[in-house]
DNA sequence: CGCCCATTTGAAAATAATCAATGGAAGTGG
DNA sequence: CCACTTCCATTGATTATTTTCAAATGGGCG
């Protein structure tokens, strides 16, 4: 399966349901492929620590990702999850202000920042696509701003389930994740995770299939909880 | 005054005192000097509207500009303020995600989209320093997901005020923008802007030498409040 | 000088956090 | 394979913070 592997089919931005804009940069970076290896992580091995050097981009083959930061207080701050096709690494200067850690079993290929580098140095395509990506990024950074500024409890769940199943056209969502995880990536405590999702279940929106899987039932009403 | 018009001197971030990271890219951009012109809005009056085509760069060479969005519930978000040497339109695909607004008297220098992209396409280094300056721009991103996302109102006030005084090395701080500005950048009401102002003041930390400018007596103190 | 708008301040209400206890799932080792 | 253990999730009660509503103050500008 060669398309697993091309950074061509890399997602613009992590849980995020917005329609794309435009075509998909990234086409001409398939000269990266071969120069990819594989690497796998067991649950909560870390794929690197916040102050590593950042001298490589990943990307999800399989399972999934956190971005985490300890703050000074001992709260922790999830920056992203990356789940299968995201591609992490983008943002960090010399070194990654993060941790990335892996969620469940998780398959990676990893790319030398090097080689992309030295390919973007000689194909402008190649770091016009970069710059794409990174704008991608950046907007759906905004997006999260907002979210996190000025959006209720309930409001950030619905936009975090929304995002989430976006991926599967049917209402299949997938929470590798725990609910502290949740909580943390939208700047709320387990609990209010937890008591809205029973909320939700409670008003036959959604229907939880396991502890993480869920089922998406009434997207029209999940919808209409994020734009109050 | 030719510095004034250089790419070169931009700031990496809008509102953020990290120290920088490494040398600032943008030294290979002098060449786009001479494209730009430079226009002058007058208070509120709009750069650009969410939604119009993003075909231009803009940099502030005097006063501030707000980029604000209106959600869906009537509420305002601030994306970032834009102060003197800050570079605007980095992050926009196709369009504007958010609109930009004079804050008060406010010249700019205009540079056509079409033509760094061109002078990126042609100079690796131009392409190179336009990913580093969206890398900051995604640290930056970060860093305020943090600051929306897990501190508390005092806390943000703090960081901001921090941010702020990072310009000038006296304890001198200029606020253009409004308390409602204010509380729309940081998620908070402008009373609980207010209310924060006037602990600060109480305590000592702060000094209100008119309405629009500060002065910051004791920077320790407000390193500690964001350090809880 | 007076008006208008931004700011400040106060009191009440709402939202989410914290504290606390129970329930349930997954994984371990016998 | 089952029981034990541990971690995660759920639910309830209380507390804290911020918002909301309301009123008064003050500055800037015509």
């Amino acid at each position: 399966m060669q398309a697993a592997i091309a950074l061509s089919t890399q997602r613009e931005s992590p849980i995020s349901d917005r329609a794309n804009q435009g075509p998909m940069p990234g086409d001409s970076m398939a000269a990266l492929d071969h120069v990819g290896a594989v690497i796998t992580l067991q649950r909560d091995e870390t794929l690197f620590l916040g102050g590593d050097k950042a001298d490589c981009y990943f990307k999800v083959l399989k399972g999934a990702v956190r971005s985490s930061k300890v703050l000074d207080d001992g709260r922790r701050h999830i920056g992203d999850f990356y789940l299968i096709g995201d591609f992490i690494g983008l943002d960090a200067g010399e070194t990654h202000g993060a941790a990335a850690e892996a969620i469940g079993e998780t398959v990676l290929i990893r790319y030398a920042r090097r080689n992309v580098d030295a390919l973007a140095a000689e194909q402008p395509r190649v770091a016009q696509s970069l710059i794409e990506l990174m704008r991608a990024r950046l907007i759906a950074a905004r997006e999260r701003m907002v979210l996190l500024g000025h959006m209720t409890a309930m409001e950030r769940i619905a936009a975090f389930l929304l995002g989430l199943a976006g991926r599967a056209e049917d209402g299949r969502i997938d929470l590798p994740m725990t609910r502290t995880d949740i909580g943390d990536y939208l700047g709320l405590t387990m609990e209010t995770v937890s008591r809205a999702f029973s909320k939700l279940k409670t008003g036959g929106i959604i229907v939880q299939r396991s502890m993480h899987e869920l089922a998406l039932v009434d997207r029209a009403a999940l919808l209409a909880l994020i734009q109050r």
